[in-house]
DNA sequence: AAAAACAACATGAAATTTCATATATTTTCT
DNA sequence: AGAAAATATATGAAATTTCATGTTGTTTTT
């Protein structure tokens, strides 16, 4: 007699590789937790790396291209073309800086404001909805857990 | 006399949504997690979304093009194109289905095999040594977490 | 057994992204 | 100070991606 022993992520014959694969569990909850707030950003008239724009200046006030692209996670000069899409918008604006001229400092504009305010207070409802479905599980902990693993891959 | 209690994902006046916020936390970890792994893939020639395509395929030795945009969360026409150029370079090839016409069934060339045995490998090398390095951590049981995080989501 | 709905894949055209490199400006070194 | 290295941003051109829709082929309805 043969037992089906296999879990859901687990179903064929011999043990797969990717659905038991660190690097490709994290692509995956990252890309299905985000589907559905993304929607909510389309909706709000803005694609995801701008939405990752808003939500930097939100807690920055003022930040640089390169910083801005290191944090929303892509390249500068994607960044660069990305705000300048932005500010043709009238979502952010470009100031420079007094001292070192090759700086660019991106700064939201009213509207942009208005935006960040709404779409963080989205997200925040959102998150906590996430999180509460989880809140019976081993999920719980997770934001504590990705901050240790970010600061692990951060002190390289 | 001010006391600078930040931590260095909060590192401003103000407490920051962006550094807490747990869709930040997951996109963040998978970049930077992956980024050192991808940096290999380039190096065996392929780029991260026919990695992607090629470990799919060692596990399952055929799949559709819809399967394969799905687990590799991408979309099918994309998909099509990314197949397309596999093929011309070998690495996989594109089969029919014998009962249903809409069907093509996409499977690993010898040469598509070899690269798969590699990198996953290799793969599953850097895993390990990922894992080793959170070993004493809260982030050591972070696979249960995330597959947990996924079964929750996929439950939708 | 038609008709309608659905499913799988392909494709044109516009838009975005990437990659390498250019330009301008500071910083560091000697 | 002058040269070299580093930093910040921009940009051309090729390649990729997206979006909407087209085409076939299969299933479901009535």
């Amino acid at each position: 007699m043969i037992l089906k022993t296999d879990s859901p992520q687990n179903s064929g014959p011999k043990a797969k590789f990717v659905n038991n694969y660190l690097l490709y569990l994290l692509a995956a909850a990252s890309a299905k937790a985000s589907g559905q707030f993304h929607a909510k950003v389309r909706k709000a008239g803005l694609r995801v790396p701008e939405w990752r724009v808003v939500a930097c200046l939100y807690d920055s006030d003022k930040m640089m291209i390169t910083e801005l692209a290191e944090l929303s996670l892509m390249e500068q000069s994607r960044m660069t073309r990305i705000i300048a899409q932005m500010v043709k918008r009238g979502i952010v604006k470009r100031a420079n800086d007094g001292t070192d001229r090759r700086r660019v400092w991106v700064q939201l504009t009213p509207d942009g404001m208005a935006l960040a305010q709404t779409l963080v207070a989205d997200a925040k409802a959102h998150e906590r909805a996430l999180l509460s479905e989880l809140a019976d599980t081993d999920a719980a902990r997770i934001k504590i857990m990705l901050q240790a693993v970010l600061k692990r891959l951060d002190e390289r």
